[in-house]
DNA sequence: GTCTCCGTTGACTGACCGTTCAACCACTCA
DNA sequence: TGAGTGGTTGAACGGTCAGTCAACGGAGAC
């Protein structure tokens, strides 16, 4: 509903109603509509956050686990894509996940660790900025998501393994020394 | 107001106040609420377009090309930062914005032909897609956009300096053969 | 059988907010 | 001076919707 409608278009008789239960038993559950937003964001940004740090914890070359968090990333859309509409939406727009932006952080944070470990390999050039090269990297990835969100871009199978590999070409060239 | 609150925050009685009118006087500019952003949209939006066409139009190598438009978007932040936060938190979000879509298309083509010229150059590689690369390459720096929006990344002076440099060496790094 | 518990229901409430519109000026022109 | 014009006002309206709550009923305990 989130992702069809948006957080403020959809209404909590249609959430309900999705569910197969009436509006009010959802105050059961949850405390408001926004924590209703809130839940599906933080069960969902948990496990790929998790799977960032396996992938961080890894024992690959910085290059690889950069390669492996853009998998992650992407492949999400064939995966579940309503999910990944209301985080492209919704995610750092409404004010309602001001409070998880902790979680969001550590995100880049895995990120920017794995270029900085990756320079001080000799792997990645070291005269940028990890910080800032964490965020072009992850924008980068997140607008492809949201070219498929908006349907302006192919997202066919073939699409989105060329995507990927796209990605990853001008990212680690981007990137390497 | 949009800026500060988001579409659904900024309630048309503050927009007037804010404007020094009475509410109802709105309603003899704008047939609606939805029409005063997408008014603030079109104007905007016009001119960065505008500002994008003379850099594709202008007699520079490619490269020069990609950094002129980098310039633009990132400057845009200290310029103007209420038009970049309305940006990056509304468009491709509200369906309000579906209609100007055409418009926003028109930017990632610009850059599409540059990536394109500078391929058929020599300059760029050919082996990644222009379209998918446009994507990357626009992506990254709206979400060093959002950084700044959201007071996740320093924006000082020298930051805002160093961003564009970062940007503009992963970029072309990223894009050279 | 009946008592209790609790998940469940949906009519209802209260507030909010975009939009309308009849009245109100301020100003110009005859 | 009086009529006309058009920008301006803000009270009122109507519809929407998140959130409440009194009542229901099925399942288990004894």
């Amino acid at each position: 509903m989130f992702a069809e409608h948006g957080y403020h278009g959809a209404r909590v008789g249609d959430i309900a109603e999705d569910a197969g239960v009436a509006h009010g038993l959802l105050y059961h559950y949850f405390a408001s509509k926004d924590d209703v937003l809130r839940t599906i964001f933080a069960e969902n940004w948990g496990d790929l956050l998790e799977r960032f740090r396996a992938v961080e914890a890894a024992a690959e070359p910085a290059p690889d686990k950069l390669v492996g968090i853009a998998k992650i990333l992407l492949r999400t859309w064939r995966n579940d894509p309503a999910l990944v509409t209301v985080m492209v939406r919704e995610v750092a727009r409404s004010q309602l996940l001001q409070d998880q932006v902790e979680e969001v952080r550590e995100a880049f944070a895995i990120v920017q660790r794995v270029i900085e470990e990756g320079q001080a390999a000799g792997a990645f050039r070291r005269d940028v900025d990890a910080r800032l090269a964490s965020w072009l990297f992850y924008g980068g990835l997140e607008e492809v998501l949201t070219g498929w969100v908006l349907g302006q871009l192919p997202d066919g199978d073939d699409d989105v393994a060329r995507a990927e590999r796209t990605a990853i070409e001008v990212a680690l060239h981007g990137l390497a020394v």
